[in-house]
DNA sequence: TCAAAAGTGTTAGATTTACACCCATGA
DNA sequence: TCATGGGTGTAAATCTAACACTTTTGA
């Protein structure tokens, strides 16, 4: 047990950035950190690997701890391990982005927690280099979800065309031609069309769709 | 100093991937793992990160202890913190992969450190989950490849096109059409031709090309 | 009746892919 | 002289991007 002694210790955290989707904009879920140092700064939501804890398995209990939900899409960022990046000891964090669908998360837990939904181009000054892990979060996420429908976990289980547009024009920064994303839409099976219309957005209504994901998994390809 | 005391310590190291590019083939550097726990095993280069040394700086120091050189070209893969990957002890790694020219590399270094170059599609089974390091760092590399001149730092600053044209193939794991490569090449600004001829691999000669990396810079677009 | 969002096809241009022969040279 | 790797262009097919009007309905 003491193969490694001459060699030095250090703390190691995850970082967890949690994206949202919410009036056409995406959001980040921030909050005042709660311990020195840096106590009352913005900050990402973050916890310490425990001795016998896989990082994954931190992240997944501390996205648990804070949303009390399960099985929500996490995937690793990166390692962060400047030797000041913390300012009261060495810490090596691990960053992580989650996606959350924002209906899905507990008012009160939120409250508890002190945290928010922040615009991501309206984020504040974070805490050591939580706006860095941010950033490459986000570039991560963009690169995912060309490749993979991801997106619709920002998304009520049943959206509109339009919902999904503005979704996918939030995450890429970049506006999309209505028809020909429609185009794209409809060529791929697992968007399943319900009979179902949305009436809240529009006098007209619109058609709701739903994501089918066993559809999706004996053909998995997917090109936005 | 006493901030975090409550919470558990653990080891951080760093393990580098190395590639380089030889006979035609996509090779990575391992060697015997010197010390225990798994002496014997192979394994990657790696090391511990110091109490005051940046993860970056880590897998650069590690790098040049290894290879003698300097501004290799270096990315980080990301974070391996399975709380049993260490037979010993607790120690979350980090896998960074470089790109070398396997004729920069001093022989007698390579010796020393007990190191050999073995063809990715042949690594024996690896120390730990360093075969996953490996399978994840090449899929970065792929990944940067197509949107980032970073090919040429496998080859020697002269080369032909067909050793370029194989290197791809050898990346990427697919053949690419010789005339289609070609005429992509030579729409790129950056790749000059010499007025050297290789005569090594044929009767004819191949002209040999370099990169030219402020021409690069005036136009940093890429796309293979 | 009109404002507001939903819904729908076509075409030109750009990009990608497939494909086969001549060239230069040393052995 | 011939075997070997170097070097070159074109055409079809596919993909991408641009673009404008009609529908429905609640207020």
């Amino acid at each position: 047990m003491t193969y490694y002694s001459e060699h030095a210790k250090v703390w190691v955290s995850v970082d967890v950035i949690i994206f949202g989707f919410e009036e056409g904009k995406l959001k980040v879920l921030i909050g005042r950190r709660q311990m020195d140092p840096g106590r009352g700064e913005w900050s990402l939501y973050g916890g310490f690997v425990a001795a016998n804890e896989g990082i994954d398995e931190c992240a997944a209990r501390t996205l648990h701890e804070l949303t009390g939900l399960q099985n929500l899409f996490m995937r690793q960022v990166g390692a962060f391990g400047a030797p000041d990046r913390d300012p009261g000891e060495r810490v090596v964090s691990i960053a992580y982005y989650a996606l959350i669908n924002v209906n899905d998360y507990d008012e009160r837990l939120r409250q508890e927690h002190g945290l928010q939904w922040v615009d991501y181009y309206s984020l504040p000054q974070l805490y050591s280099d939580h706006n860095e892990m941010v950033r490459q979060a986000l570039r991560r996420m963009q690169m995912k979800m060309r490749v993979e429908p991801i997106g619709f976990r920002l998304l009520p289980s049943m959206f509109t065309l339009t919902q999904l547009q503005r979704l996918y024009e939030a995450v890429s920064g970049q506006e999309i031609d209505k028809r020909n994303f429609r185009k794209r839409i409809k060529d791929m099976d697992f968007i399943e069309k319900t009979d179902l219309i949305d009436k809240r957005t529009s006098k007209r209504g619109a058609a709701l769709y739903r994501f089918n994901d066993s559809v999706y998994k004996e053909d998995p390809t997917f090109k936005l």
